[in-house]
RNA sequence: GGGCCGCUAGCUCAUCGGGUUAGAGCAGGGGACUUUUAAUCCCAAGGUGCCGGGUUCGAGCCCCGGGCGGCCCA
């Protein structure tokens, strides 16, 4: 047992509050205001019968003036370590100096850091350490503490956005039958009382759809997804991501609130919608650039692709630009791997990329005017794909039609192919009218937002190999299996 | 999965063509100091050099294997 710390602190005001509030206080001028603030002691510099602290709570840091002859027990305010949790009462003052601070006239330690905190300028530069021991990193790292505060703000700012435009937030099942609603591997778990395989959810897609059928006109979702893949600076194996499906709209009608919403967004909370990111400029203002797949291929890749072009001549250019092709690739599929080699990282944006292959897009509509396409876009902003919208496929058999086709690809290899789902298609034979959808990576969008090139900056604790430090009492040794 | 780089004290970093006892700052412990700002000064302490093999009279350093991390690529 360690010493016990108090169960409550009585606190009267921030540092950020005290610093706003005592901005024009002269140099060595005292007030009359008594203030009870809680936070770390950051920094201590004693000086005999002085001693001088930094105090950081989670609004900022504000300078403690102890004084021998007046504080109680000065000693042991001297001899307090860095990273302790302490209350102090007492009056708002400027020093000689002209720092503003708050004079030790009582305080109470609220907790001991019984270790060391890291190097109090340098901060810690291990990312492993960082991203692990984030309760640390958020007190030394400034960076750390500022993106997830934005990235508090960015969230709240979408689900106001999106609630004055009547869309309800919804809590969607997490643990699926059948995985579904996007392209991807699934996480797999077991229920004991039922007995059966379920799936960690790789998208809320087909249930947010049942929701619209269920008369759920404008419905949104923002949640973790699991999907069980690599990881990089931009995929981390659980990520939040925002779906919303609106009734009787169009993907038209979905590129245009993509773009104001994230223009809401940046102006929320950034203030501006002109970003800098990774060096480079984005500017975030409506409206976006829209082109197809296919005039962008030709704008990048100098090469003329559509669902028309031979077999031959495509599988040729997939060769020719160094994709490795699978047999049973049909046209759309070779048209996206070209894409996708030759075009996208060359993409800055902000931009919406449509007119996907219906081959490689099982939920979305057919487009009204060209046939073997999809009223489908994905928009690419500060060079990262950030979201994915499409008119929704309403007609239950050609839905069929395409879980079916989805199945064969599996049954050819493809582990992220779909496999039918047929309650969903039950619901659709219930009528779903034109919807259009959309799934934005708010972590990708926090990124873009904040300058951010790691995923792992901007979730608090990112997907890591478990630990195993034995003998040193830091982590428990997993048991010999 | 592949390539490159890294791993030294709680934290940030040194050290070397293989050579007594691996250094420093900060943090932590002692002490000095009545206006400091990463305070300063003095003292003492702090290490399985990621782990395991190998080469060598001698390895933190060279070689092999493994672990963890970072970046790039798939």
């Amino acid at each position: 047992m360690t010493e016990p710390v108090p169960y409550r602190a009585d606190v009267t005001a921030t540092t950020a509050e005290i610093i706003r509030d005592h901005a024009e206080l002269e140099d060595g001028a005292e007030t009359d205001v008594v203030v009870s603030i809680a936070g770390r002691l950051m920094l201590r510099r004693d000086q005999g019968k002085l001693a001088f602290g930094v105090l950081q709570d989670s609004t900022g840091r504000i300078q403690l003036f102890a004084m021998a002859k007046s504080t109680p027990d000065f000693d042991g305010f001297t001899g307090l370590s860095i990273g302790d949790w302490v209350l102090v009462k007492g009056i708002v003052m400027n020093t000689k100096r002209g720092e503003l601070s708050v004079r030790v006239d009582e305080w109470t330690v609220l907790a001991h850091a019984q270790r060391s905190f890291p190097d109090k300028w340098h901060g810690i530069s291990d990312p492993d350490i960082r991203y692990r021991q984030r309760y640390v990193d958020l007190w030394v790292t400034e960076e750390a503490r500022t993106a997830f505060r934005q990235r508090s703000a960015i969230v709240a700012s979408i689900r106001r956005w999106l609630g004055e435009r009547d869309f309800i937030e919804v809590e969607t099942p997490m643990l699926h039958p059948i995985p579904g609603g996007a392209l991807a591997k699934p996480f797999v778990t077991h229920h004991n009382a039922l007995d059966t395989e379920l799936y960690l959810r790789i998208a809320p897609e087909l249930y947010l759809k049942r929701l619209v059928v269920g008369g759920m006109e404008r419905v949104f979702e923002i949640g973790r997804v699991f999907r069980n893949e690599g990881m990089s600076t931009r995929h981390n194996p659980e990520f939040t991501m925002l779906e919303l499906y609106w009734a009787y709209a169009d993907h038209a009608d979905m590129m245009v609130l993509t773009e104001e919403l994230v223009e809401a967004a940046a102006l929320d909370v950034i203030g501006s919608t002109t970003i800098d990111y990774d060096g480079r400029e984005a500017d975030l203002s409506t409206p976006w650039r829209r082109a197809t797949m296919e005039e962008l291929i030709l704008e990048h890749a100098g090469v003329e692709v559509s669902l028309g072009t031979p077999m031959d001549e495509l599988r040729a250019l997939c060769d020719k630009f160094g994709v490795e092709v699978k047999d049973h690739y049909g046209p759309g599929k070779l048209i996206l791997e070209i894409y996708e080699k030759t075009t996208e990282s060359e993409l800055w944006g902000p931009i919406f990329v449509t007119d996907y292959p219906v081959e490689v897009s099982p939920l979305s509509r057919e487009h009204r005017d060209r046939p073997g396409y999809t009223e489908r876009f994905e928009a690419i902003v500060a060079g990262r794909e950030l979201c994915n919208g499409f008119s929704e496929l309403t007609d239950p058999a050609v839905q069929r039609q395409r879980f079916e086709a989805q199945e064969a690809e599996g049954a050819a290899g493809d582990d992220e192919a779909m496999v039918v789902d047929d309650d969903y298609i039950r619901a659709l034979e219930y009528g779903l009218p034109g919807t259009a959808g959309l799934g934005i990576g708010i972590d990708r969008l926090i990124m873009i937002l904040t300058g951010t090139t790691t995923i792992r900056d901007v979730v608090l604790f990112p997907t890591l190999r478990p630990e195993q430090v034995a003998a040193t009492g830091d982590v428990e040794a997993p048991a010999d299996d």
